[in-house]
This record gives C-alpha cells, sequence and structure tokens, in this order.
DNA sequence: CAGTGAGCGAGCTTCCGCTTGACTT
C-alpha cells in the first residue's frame, strides 16, 4: 500500500501525475466537487447564519467511499485541487467527508503539469485556506438564494418550471435587449461609389469615395460629372503598420474561433476539446489562463526555431486580463508541440490544428506590413477617391495563424473590403476613369449574437466559468427562452449605377439579407421574462451584479469580511423584495397585450404567455360563456401579432371533408399545425399554410405519411409477431417485447432469418440499456433484496 | 415527444461550478 494519497480534480491529470511521483504515491480523483448542497431543497438555514446543509450526491457516494478507504491506509494525503476558489472548497469538503487529520493533510497546488512543478509543489505544502472556501460558500449560497427565490417567482406570474439566476438571466437579457435594438432599427438607404482608374501601363487602380450619398440623385450628379473630368494624384501616404498575435487559447477564444473557422458549436468544441484532454493531446480545456509553462514556452521556441528559423521566433510572456479570472491552470495549448498532426476524428484533427497553430503564433514575432494611401482629387468637387494598398514586408506570425473577427462574418470582402497592391504613382500624376459605380446600400440592423459571440461578452461582463459557458447556452436554449436561428435570409434587391465609356447605366442586383442561420434568438417566453426580471429585480439583472459580488467575494478570500455577514446583507434587501414582487396583483398577466376586440362578437382578444406557451384568448374570464384559447404559430410572436392574425387562429380546427370515410380535420397543436385523420396525425410541412392547405394536399400527407411508415418496418415474420426488424434514427434493429435490440455490424438487417433475431436477442450484450440509468439502478438493487 | 389550457384541489418545477459518465436501439 502507498503511503502516499494525492487527491486531484481530474482522472485524466490523475495519470499524468501517477507517471511523475512513482509506486510511493496513489494519485486518485475527486472529479470535481464531492459534496453540495442538496439538489432539489433550498438546504440553507435562513435563521442561522445561513448555514449550509451538504450532502454527498447519490452518483458520488461510491467514490468518496473509495477515497476514504485509500485515505485511511495513507500516511499522508495530499489535497491537490486545483488554487482557486473552487478547487480549495474541495480540498476543504474532501479534508471533511474523508475525515482527515490535520496533521497528516497537505494541501498543494500547481498550475501546470510538469514533472518539476508538481516535485516543487510536494515541497512547499500549505493549510487549507479557510478564507477562501468562504468565499466559495458565499458564492454557492449566494447563488442558491438567487436562484431558488426567484424562480418560483416566475412560476408563480409566468408559468412553471421556468428557471432564473444570476448567469442565465444575464445572458437572457443580453439577446432580448440585442433583439429589441434590431425590432427599433430603421435601415436607411445609401450610395457607395467606387472605382476604377488607370495608372500608366492600363494598371487598374481600385478606389473608393470619400463620402456616402444618402440620395440617388447625389450620386447620379458626380457620375454624370466625372464623364468628364480630371483625377489626379494628390498625395501618397506610405507607413510601416505591425501585426501581433493573439495570445494562446482560453476556453472562451476557443470556443470563438472554433465557432467562426470551424462552425463548431460551444458544446461541440468542448466535447472535441474534451477528448483530445482525455487522449493527452492538449492541455486542460476549461481554463481562463493564457499563461504557459516555462518548459512549454522552451520547446515551443524550439520548435520554431527548427521549422521556420531564429527570425520568426519572439518569446511573450501572457498575461491574462479578463474580469474575475481565476487561473488555476494553463492556456489551451498541444501537450506536444512536436506534435503537428494527431489521429483522431476529422473534429479532433481540425480542433488540434487550430489550437496548435494559435499556440505557435503566440510565441512568433510580429508581422511588419507597409500600408499605402493615395488620396485622389477629382476635378471640379470637394470630394476624393481614396486607393488603399497593403504589402506584406514580412509575414511573422501570418505565416501559421491569423485570427478572424466577428466583423468578418458580416463584411463583404467581394465589395471593396479586401486590400491589394496598388501599382507605382506619383503626386501630380493624372489618371484615367475605367469605370466608375455607384451602389445602393442598406445601413445594417445589428447582428444577433451566436453562442460564441455571448460567451464572449459574458466573460467581458465576468459572468460565468470555462466550465459554465456551454452549459448556460444550453440551459436558456433548455427553457425555451432563446432558440437558434433557422431563419436563411430574404432577398433584397439594390441597384447599381455604373458610369463607363461615357455612358451611364443602371442595373438590378439582389443580396441576401437577414441570413440568420444559428445565431440566437429570443422567444416570447424569454422576452417576457426578461422584461419582468429587468422591471422587479433589476440589482440582480444589472450587468454589474456579478462584477459587485465578486469583489465582495475577494474580500472574504481576503479575510476582510465574515462570509455570513455579507450574504445576510444581500439577502435583507433580495428578500425583501421577492416578497414585495409576490404579493403584486397585476391587473393583466405579465406580458399581457389587449389586441382590441373581435367584430364579430364584440369580445376582448389579448395574447399572453399560458402554461404552455403563448396563447390568444376570445373573451374574459368574468365573462358567462368561458373565454376561448388558440396556440400562437411558430413563426408568430406576442409582442408583433395583429387582431386579424390572433382572430385566425380561431378558426381552427378547419374539415376538409371525408376521405375513406373518416373526416379529414385541419388544427394548430403544440408541435405545429397538423392534419388529423382516423385517429392519425400528420404535421404541416412548413412551406404549407393550415389556412390554405386542401383536401387533395391533406389527402397526400396522410398517404405519404402511411408510406414513410411502412418503410420503418424492414421486416416481421408470421411465426413471431412480436419480433420486428424495424428502421430507426441510428439504422436497423430489432425490437422484441417492448425492448430493442442492436444488430451486429458484420450482418445484414434485410437478410436476418427469424433465428438470428432470436440469437441477437439472446445474446445480452445487445440489448439497450434503459433511457433513465436511475431505473436500471433501482431494479437491480430490488433483486439483491 | 403528442396535439392541452379559467381556475377549490396535489405536487412538481429552480441555481452555479467543479468533474466525467454511458450512449448512440
Amino acid at each position: 500500500m502507498a503511503e502516499n494519497l494525492v487527491i486531484v480534480e481530474s482522472p485524466a491529470k490523475a495519470k499524468t501525475i501517477q507517471k511523475f511521483l512513482g509506486k510511493d504515491y496513489k494519485v486518485m480523483s475527486s472529479y470535481g466537487h464531492v459534496r453540495d448542497l442538496e439538489k432539489k431543497d433550498f438546504s440553507i438555514d435562513i435563521n442561522n447564519g445561513f448555514e449550509p446543509m451538504y450532502v454527498i450526491p447519490e452518483d458520488k457516494v461510491s467514490l468518496v467511499a473509495e477515497l476514504k478507504k485509500a485515505s485511511k491506509s495513507a500516511k499522508t494525503v495530499w489535497l491537490a485541487s486545483d488554487e482557486d476558489r473552487e478547487g480549495e472548497a474541495i480540498a476543504w469538503h474532501l479534508s471533511q467527508v474523508l475525515d482527515l487529520k490535520k496533521e497528516n493533510t497537505k494541501r498543494i497546488v500547481f498550475h501546470e503539469i510538469t514533472k518539476p512543478a508538481i516535485l516543487a509543489a510536494i515541497e512547499n505544502p500549505r493549510d487549507i485556506d479557510e478564507n477562501l472556501v468562504d468565499a466559495q460558500q458565499a458564492r454557492r449560497v449566494l447563488d442558491r438564494i438567487v436562484g431558488f427565490e426567484l424562480s418560483p417567482v416566475l412560476w408563480k406570474k409566468i408559468k412553471p418550471a421556468l428557471s432564473a439566476g444570476r448567469v442565465q438571466s444575464v445572458a437572457v437579457r443580453l439577446i432580448a435587449e440585442r433583439e429589441m435594438e434590431i425590432r427599433n432599427f430603421k435601415s436607411e438607404q445609401y450610395y457607395r461609389v467606387s472605382s476604377e482608374l488607370l495608372a500608366a501601363g492600363d494598371d487598374v487602380v481600385p478606389c473608393e469615395l470619400n463620402k456616402r450619398f444618402a440620395e440617388r440623385e447625389q450620386a447620379i450628379e458626380l457620375l454624370e460629372h466625372c464623364k468628364d473630368t480630371t483625377f489626379t494624384v494628390d498625395d501618397i501616404q506610405v507607413k510601416p503598420v505591425k501585426k501581433s498575435p493573439a495570445p494562446p487559447f482560453t476556453t472562451s477564444t476557443l470556443q470563438q474561433e472554433a465557432s467562426r473557422k470551424l462552425g463548431f458549436s460551444v458544446a461541440q468544441t468542448m466535447r472535441v476539446a474534451q477528448s483530445l484532454y482525455e487522449s493527452g493531446h492538449i492541455t486542460y480545456m476549461r481554463t481562463d489562463s493564457v499563461n504557459l509553462s516555462s518548459l512549454a514556452i522552451g520547446t515551443i521556441s524550439n520548435e520554431i526555431k527548427e521549422t521556420l528559423g531564429e527570425k520568426y521566433l519572439k518569446v511573450r510572456k501572457w498575461h491574462t486580463s479578463s474580469k474575475g479570472a481565476q487561473e488555476a491552470h494553463e492556456a489551451i495549448r498541444p501537450t506536444f508541440i512536436g506534435n503537428h498532426d494527431i489521429n483522431g476524428t476529422a473534429q479532433e484533427k481540425k480542433l488540434y490544428n487550430l489550437i496548435w497553430k494559435r499556440t505557435i503564433a503566440s510565441q512568433m514575432a510580429d508581422a511588419q506590413l507597409e500600408k499605402t494611401q493615395v488620396d485622389i482629387s477629382i476635378a471640379g468637387r470637394p470630394e476624393l477617391l481614396i486607393a488603399n494598398g497593403e504589402v506584406v514586408k514580412f509575414d511573422g506570425f501570418l505565416k501559421v495563424y491569423f485570427e478572424t473577427s466577428d466583423e468578418d462574418d458580416n463584411r463583404n470582402m467581394a465589395a471593396g473590403g479586401e486590400l491589394h497592391m496598388l501599382p507605382p504613382m506619383e503626386v501630380g500624376q493624372q489618371l484615367n476613369l475605367k469605370e466608375m459605380t455607384a451602389t445602393q446600400r442598406f445601413t445594417q440592423q445589428p447582428n444577433r449574437y451566436s453562442e460564441a459571440m455571448l460567451v464572449k461578452r459574458l466573460e467581458e461582463l465576468g459572468i460565468g466559468r470555462p466550465s459554465t459557458y456551454a452549459p448556460t447556452i444550453s440551459t436558456i436554449q433548455a427553457r425555451d427562452y432563446v432558440v437558434k436561428g433557422e431563419s436563411k435570409g430574404v432577398k433584397r434587391a439594390f441597384e447599381q449605377i455604373t458610369l463607363k465609356g461615357a455612358k451611364i447605366s443602371t442595373k438590378s442586383k439582389n443580396e441576401l439579407v437577414g441570413n440568420e442561420k444559428g445565431k440566437l434568438i429570443p422567444t416570447d417566453v424569454g422576452m417576457v421574462v426578461n422584461d419582468f426580471l429587468t422591471k422587479y429585480f433589476p440589482q440582480i439583472l444589472d450587468y454589474n451584479f456579478t462584477a459587485k459580488v465578486e469583489s465582495e467575494f475577494d474580500d472574504i478570500a481576503e479575510g476582510k469580511r465574515k462570509w455570513n455577514d455579507e450574504i445576510q446583507e444581500f439577502y435583507d434587501d433580495f428578500h425583501k423584495n421577492i416578497e414585495e414582487v409576490s404579493a403584486l396583483r397585476l391587473e393583466h398577466k405579465v406580458g399581457e397585450r389587449m389586441l382590441g376586440n373581435d367584430p364579430a362578437t364584440g369580445k376582448p382578444v389579448s395574447v399572453k404567455i399560458g402554461r404552455y406557451g403563448p396563447l390568444v384568448q376570445l373573451g374574459s374570464t368574468d365573462d358567462a360563456d368561458k373565454p376561448r384559447f388558440a396556440s400562437l404559430m411558430k413563426n408568430q410572436s406576442v409582442a408583433t401579432i395583429t387582431l386579424e392574425e390572433a382572430l385566425k387562429l380561431f378558426d381552427m380546427p378547419r374539415n376538409l371533408g371525408l376521405y375513406e370515410h373518416e373526416e379529414i380535420q385541419v388544427a394548430i397543436g403544440r408541435f405545429g399545425p397538423y392534419v388529423k385523420h382516423a385517429g392519425k396525425f400528420v404535421s404541416i410541412p412548413k412551406e404549407m399554410s393550415p389556412y390554405s392547405i386542401t383536401f387533395d394536399e391533406a389527402v397526400q400527407l396522410i398517404v405519404s405519411n402511411r408510406e414513410s411508415k411502412a418503410k420503418k418496418i424492414l421486416k416481421t415474420f408470421a411465426e413471431e409477431p412480436e419480433m420486428q426488424v424495424l428502421n430507426g434514427r441510428y439504422g436497423a434493429y430489432i425490437s422484441y417485447q417492448g425492448k430493442n435490440y442492436r444488430i451486429p455490424k458484420k450482418m445484414e438487417a434485410e437478410k436476418l432469418t427469424l433465428d438470428d433475431c432470436r440469437a441477437i436477442v439472446a445474446d445480452e450484450s445487445n440489448a439497450s440499456k434503459g433511457t433513465k440509468r436511475t431505473a436500471g439502478r433501482r431494479r437491480a438493487t430490488t433483486k439483491k433484496s
């Protein structure tokens, strides 16, 4: 039995450290926190100094038992969780649940997984920092109070099962406010003028007018003038410009670049990075630090010198500037910079490659550019034509990596954003006109957030942590506050007026606007919840709320304040606020909009958020008649629906007539418009409207639905009706007595005999485990007892 | 997934941060 037990947070880390420390040390992992507040219970004693009641979560019980067993037989226990607030708390919880004695427990920390760093840590143990632990308890308790007192207010005032929290509610607010900006945005047209002039030898000089015109006439006037005028080079400015590489990746910047360059979602990036980490290719992927270990800087420097040459090397020490960073880890980098590529899935290769390039570039020399601006005057006009050129004198880090920006997504590069080399010119030189074009443009509405842009903004505000960015984004989607946009945009016509050879011609062109695929768009529920929270709980929804409490947590960590006092102060105000808002008797339901009266009956028509989402109500509850209700369709919203559109929703269900002696009905349900026939439902595709769908179209839907259902069944057996070979989402499988079985890869589904199927079913290893893990576990325990 | 919803009613929902599972029938 090893004399020393080392406990770290991550099992992959444990494996690596085990190799450094050898057989005198046993390295185990806590898999993160081992204790927390009860999941479904408030678990804080408000009247007793906010004493938290901690429990070991069910899925950690056996792990804790193992750790305890190992700790009992070890002479010294080394608590090596991360050096940040959460890590310190993990160490403290471990010491509590493992019942560790102070004399044989040592707290050690390191921010890089290298042998010297770990040996140095072992040489410099300390005690658990109680103040830092208290800061974590304050953070935990505050989040629980906010979440578990705010959410029930939403259940009461808006609809059940909603949620609110310090992080998620601000994330929704950012998205909701951006949407309001877009709704209030008025697009304005303008005309942009670009031109191609000819220098000596008929070399083309592309240039752009330094003024935009609001009116078409102004643009035409200029073009008319340019039919017969002279163009003179007025000024040439040449200046050197240097570009520096971006720092190595943190979680947030990796998510942003993987989104822009590889099109990965935030969750996808983390999944792929996790697998790269587990197979030892990269360092830890949840980090807010841009720091590289000195060992890493050394090997990266060698790599650059050997493959690119000394002049490409510039050793840089990066420092983290982001708000609230805790820097328990290194930046995300390859563990072996010598591995330019790795084996793995296509996604793993791409992400690794991105990380490799970014890491290398971060230690490379600046790029040296030469920018040239040429001002060209137009005789008889005050405006100038500007030609821009850019020449790379030394590529430096650009040789391997170029960071993109969010603006690049939307900039129309073909329309003149690109920089080029200019032909030689001199001041006073006259240029000839090849052509000049005035293009009608429209000011662009603000961009909606992509997942990665939202992460960037949250990080800037110091809200959320590397481990929560991806989960926060899924939470706000799971609560239906936000959806990922599907809109592919619409075509908009614009005009191009061209002057060429003293002739002005006009052309109409099309462009795609509002292409918002994958962007985050707030739902009605999201908008209503956000309006409610920002109105009644402005202090929690304040963009600076987290920063404010973080600085108070810092005071606790430095021992300047007691955590319970801090929380008491917060709670007194907050709880009063909660009580007041809960007691409000609002005339209308939160977010309700009165649309007017139904011309036919005179009854009031309103829209609001119902228990199952947005709905329209016809009639009032005070009325003798019960009100009628109808759900809004997916493309409609509480904020924008008109009285006419709302009333139309009550035209459902429509009867289309008899088909095969059964009524065909059209209606709008929970999952959108559908056709119902003989007890079967078929969704109506987006392109069709439930109001205008005809009998023939409905029949076609019913028939094609039958056909696709038929294709689902690949094989049945007369002797054994319960045995079926079915076509599922993941390919063919066998269904037998309510359970599913996978078909071994080498067998062909179409050729299976009944005996084959029976053999597959008999083989336990093919059985699918129940969808609910707890169900399986429960079954196992009952068997035992 | 399943096509609902004004009212007596029971009981449920929920936070943020650490960490990986087991799973693609």
